[in-house]
DNA sequence: CACGCCCGTTTTTGATCATATTGTGGGCGC
DNA sequence: GCGCCCACAATATGATCAAAAACGGGCGTG
């Protein structure tokens, strides 16, 4: 069994708690973080926070600010035009791969992701929002069996996290994007092209959101 | 002054010693890799060898193979397929936005290391070769200003890196990509579309010949 | 006389190492 | 052929050293 947290090791099971908090906005772009602040959050030695802190911030989740100092990074309007760019390109991809090897299942499972997605936005429920709306676009891709554009997904998604958060805590959960229903009515007819417009729609959606947020911060 | 190797916190120069060895095909697909001979090799303790090696992981180009043995990935032709398509929409859009920012100094290095690009297909020089190609590459990528994008592209060469290698080692230097010159020259001229078509088109070339090479070895 | 700035001290934080601990794989015996 | 035992390599901890940032006192100035 994969009984979660149980037989991991250490520096993994952290690596996945940092990792979450980023992604789901637990930590704000900016605030510092330090190595010895998350021994004593997580109770865990150095080491493994040492190399979690590593992996993050080669992925971009996490910035080296000046000499030695982490935090989470700002998202300027320039590189959040350079990161929808390559979530253009690589998201309906992985939803077009994933579609043909979708079993009815995994469709009932991604329904259900996106049952939590609509309760979240019902209740305002930022973080719900966030954690199911990244599961419902992460199980789906999962499919694609695409290793090399999963990871990418991973990392782009790391860098995304953040903004969006930001962007829900100034604006509410009001007027989010859900597409997802076409997406599934096109899962269920095994039409990739479909499936990856009704993605590509759903990502600018946020695009267009966040990036009028972001606009709107600059001015 | 900016010394290599001087101030560089250690974990830092093990990392860039690390990618070197993976980049430049120093490390062959399949080859494990050890912490403690990485220790003794590089003559450094054991926690920024870990640490490198987790953030090499991170990026793709380590494997964590099974049960906590590390080696340079097999790249096979799907995956192989999944970084062609992320190549071609992030370098030609690199270059593109480069080419507006290049100094007359720029393009002249850049010139001084297309020169010794050739001098080293001239040598049948393989590593010589992906070192400057990749140079070539990176710094004119690098006046791109943009981070997001260059940071995928690093990536990306991380795991194109060592199937290149085998390519080469299989083929020698004859018949390699250089569209370079038509680069330059679109560079001097300032034509950015002109640039990113030139990239593209030396990409393009060098995804067929690993593709017929990868192609080759799987039948 | 009050406010602000600069510099030295203190404290916090990061980097590295040596070492204990644990888990895995291979060899040996049954 | 199967299972147990041993050795090795990786994981994780805590200590130690070095550096940077925050703090505070003293000085100069308005």
């Amino acid at each position: 069994m994969n009984a979660p947290g149980a037989k991991l090791p250490e520096h993994e099971r952290t690596y996945r708690a940092l990792r979450e908090m980023v992604l789901y906005g637990e930590l704000s772009p900016g605030q510092p973080v330090t190595i010895q602040g998350l021994v004593e959050a997580l109770g865990v030695g150095m080491t493994p926070v040492r190399e979690a802190i590593r992996r993050l911030t080669s992925q971009g989740a996490l910035m080296l600010k000046g000499n030695r100092r982490v935090q989470v990074p700002e998202m300027t309007l320039e590189q959040y035009g350079e990161l929808a760019l390559i979530r253009r390109t690589v998201e309906p991809e992985l939803a077009r791969r994933a579609t043909p090897r979708l079993t009815d299942d995994d469709i009932a499972d991604l329904a259900a992701e996106d049952a939590l997605v609509d309760a979240a936005i019902e209740k305002g429920d930022v973080r719900g929002y966030l954690a199911h709306n990244h599961l419902f676009h992460a199980k789906l891709y999962a499919r694609s069996g695409a290793e090399v554009l999963m990871s990418l997904f991973d990392i782009v998604a790391l860098r995304a996290g953040p903004s969006l958060r930001v962007m829900l805590g100034r604006h509410g959960t009001a007027n989010l994007p859900d597409m997802h229903r076409e997406a599934l009515a096109a899962m269920r007819a095994r039409d990739a092209e479909a499936v990856a417009a009704a993605i590509l729609g759903d990502i600018e959606q946020g695009i267009t959101q966040v990036t009028r947020s972001l606009t709107r911060a600059k001015s």
